[in-house]
DNA sequence: CTGGTGATGTTATAGGATAACATTCAACTC
DNA sequence: GAGTTGAATGTTATCCTATAACATCACCAG
């Protein structure tokens, strides 16, 4: 999917969710989006001065609290970082794999390993709330 | 196990690795056993603070990492806390269960779930290292 | 117009982690 | 026992991450 059509849908995706996606808020997905894997709040900050000269950390972190919250990032924890979520149209269950060697970030769906895990907590009393997975590893390229 | 049982075990634990728990080290465990759950950097650093006077950050990150790398805590990345684990000794992947509401911390043996995730990561290329997993829900007594 | 609501701007600060360098300590060799 | 070496700890300063608190603005409904 191109830049323009992702916009475009994650759009009418807040819209559905009775959201704005404002000036800013697609500005700031536009930055996250201009990075491969995981990008950093204040990474996008520093881009975001660049663009509209002034700029602070809330702004930032507002907007992209908001567009985890609409599905459109995930928060990756372990990182202190963000990522886009490509498929923020179906629910799912995300699986991110993160090198450890390269810093790459893959995406998978984890639904089914996810269902395992719930079960192993259920028997235990716990119920997990739906969320992101973080793994670390190597990735294929970095297994040479 | 009582709490000096499992500090000499845990000497002879980091022994066998090639380590020594220093007094310092050994004080810093002591510390975060003091505490039922999660705890982080910072309350150990001030607990350090009141029984040896002076501490700095420092001080106890190189404490905590070493307790961590020797398998006597796990490092809890989605809180910035550590928590002890009860079962160093025994090699293991643990899923820890943190309640969203009370702040509670459960911990179970995955290694079952762990190997669903590790093929599903490796029919994508992706090798998953050891490590626990961290998972936010409810627990049995926040459910009511 | 006016009041209300959601979004954004602004300032200040809290909280988490590490870099870089100095010093001390334990163990080993000679 | 003196010297040497490497690990551990002390010390200072700083960076990075995140949020609290309050001010302002834009927009829409009545």
């Amino acid at each position: 999917m191109d830049k323009t059509a992702f916009l475009s849908q994650a759009e009418q995706h807040c819209l559905r969710l009775g959201n704005r996606l404002t000036a800013l808020r697609r500005q700031v997905l536009e930055l996250v989006l201009g990075y491969p894997g995981v990008v950093k709040a204040y990474q996008v900050l520093a881009d975001l001065q660049k663009e509209r000269g002034v700029a602070a950390p809330p702004t930032v972190y507002r907007a992209l609290d908001f567009l985890v919250e609409n599905g459109l990032l995930h928060r990756v924890e372990a990182l202190n970082g963000f990522i886009v979520c490509e498929h923020f149209d179906c629910p799912h269950e995300g699986l991110i794999l993160v090198c450890a060697r390269c810093g790459g970030v893959t995406e998978l769906d984890a639904t089914g390993p996810m269902a395992a895990l719930r079960d192993a907590s259920a028997a235990a009393g716990f119920a997990v709330a739906p969320q992101n997975l973080v793994l670390t590893g190597t990735c294929q390229s970095c297994q040479a």
